[in-house]
DNA sequence: CGCGTAGTTGAAGGACTTCAACACGTGTGG
DNA sequence: CCACACGTGTTGAAGTCCTTCAACTACGCG
């Protein structure tokens, strides 16, 4: 359960994005140092979590893009949501003793386990993480149901711009700085995939796009061209600007 | 803060729900019992939070059907999901100081708050009720995922189909017993905007369900004709059915 | 160089929407 | 007590956005 010295004895990144929410004391900070296990490298397209399977872990990503979908019967797909450096993943097994929906890579990804064992353990001793872990799952969701808004309610082309300002959100708030190039590592099946469309459909768009002057490509990389006219096309709104910790006690209290 | 003896001398419907999956000790049963505070009544479309409203309060069902829903600038609405007695609700506004969604009576409801910072004090003391809350909107969010995938990947049929197993599935697990035929107070324009479908082709699914021999209908009342063909037809989970504790420690420990 | 995956484009078809009208029930005021 | 308004449900006809099918191109990698 320890995590493996010499390999990663960086800290890792939901332990840093805890940190910048909720000041920690000593014995907080411990815990989440104790919580994650040996990292674990992803190639692109390979599968973490299946569907079904037996789980005993979640995971924390530390780099690199992953996916999280389910698959119908007849073998289509839909990509429910993007996962980033800094969120728990598998989440959606907590309540069942087998996954609820796949998680597969984007890109090169790292990740460190997280047994559910331990994870209960968190929330009973150190609950303020909990509360913390609590707020991010509720902004996921939030950001979910903007996803369903955006494919029951918008045509392809709110959808396509929507999906691109909510990545450009994410990349923001775990790169830092301001990013207005993407470098999307996702086939136009994936979007597809993620928005509800086919890969013929996402072509057309992204034609129609550029044809408008909102994006520029070149390749795999995209351009936002004028932030402005896009945020009020789509009415998008950045659900990871910021993750409110004020509803919960100022410190950890006795124990 | 404390509930109204002469008014709601009942458990909560949360602290039942907590119970029967969690064996809860005094401390933690209290910690339930002072939570919530005066029971509020909602009438039929009465809004309880709206987008943008700042929030200070939760609220926990305790009687009737909500809906959770988004509204786009051009007028349209997608609801994201119905709640039912002993949802904790109004989560989506706990990242932030505003309500992220906007939240709506479908039929007379019973509501009682929880103040943010309540809650913020149950996470710190009593984490182990905290994972619960955790498991539980877990399971949403992967109910949520299922719904996307509907709206997102299968035509109006299957799309309607689920719906009304979801629906079910859900009384079941509030009501108990085996439920087969369903009261719905839902007007075929809400349904439109759970499912993204217009209330127009809302109305000619319903028919070609009915003509196809899947339901029965009689004014608001839909009867599911053959529960093994609909499943197999949709490919229906139910995500209600259980939430898995075993993850958490058996007992709230010293503290 | 050849093979597979991803991207691109055209043409035809279909699922759903839009527009429009009417039916039905219920509550309200003249 | 009927007239009327209003919300909900229902149905038809026309239109549209997206899908499907089918090529063909571009790119990366053995």
């Amino acid at each position: 359960m320890n995590r493996a010295g010499p390999i990663s004895p960086r800290k890792s990144a939901l332990a840093i994005r805890v940190a910048r929410h909720l000041s920690l004391d000593a014995d907080e900070e411990a815990a989440l140092d104790m919580l994650e296990g040996v990292p674990q490298k992803l190639t692109p397209g390979e599968p973490l979590l299946t569907a079904g399977d037996p789980v005993v872990s979640l995971f924390v990503v530390q780099q690199g893009w992953l996916h999280l979908s389910n698959r119908l019967p007849d073998g289509t797909r839909q990509i429910l949501r993007f996962h980033y450096p800094g969120d728990l993943i598998g989440t959606s097994s907590i309540p069942w003793h087998h996954a609820g929906a796949t998680l597969t890579a984007v890109s090169d990804c790292i990740v460190t386990p997280v047994r559910k064992a331990d994870l209960g353990r968190l929330f009973a001793r150190h609950g303020r993480i909990g509360g913390f872990l609590y707020a991010m799952a509720a902004a996921e969701s939030v950001a979910m149901g903007d996803r369903l808004t955006s494919v029951g309610r918008t045509d392809a082309l709110h959808r396509l711009a929507t999906l691109l300002l909510d990545i450009r959100a994410r990349l923001r708030s775990t790169a830092g700085g301001v990013v207005d190039t993407i470098e999307l590592p996702l086939t136009q099946t994936d979007i597809g995939d993620a928005l509800g469309l086919t890969k013929v459909h996402v072509n057309r768009t992204f034609r129609e796009m550029e044809e408008r002057g909102m994006i520029a490509r070149a390749g795999k990389r995209v351009t936002l061209l004028d932030d402005a006219a896009l945020i009020a096309f789509t009415g998008f709104v950045d659900r990871y600007a910021s993750i409110a910790t004020d509803w919960l006690p100022e410190d950890a209290g006795p124990r």
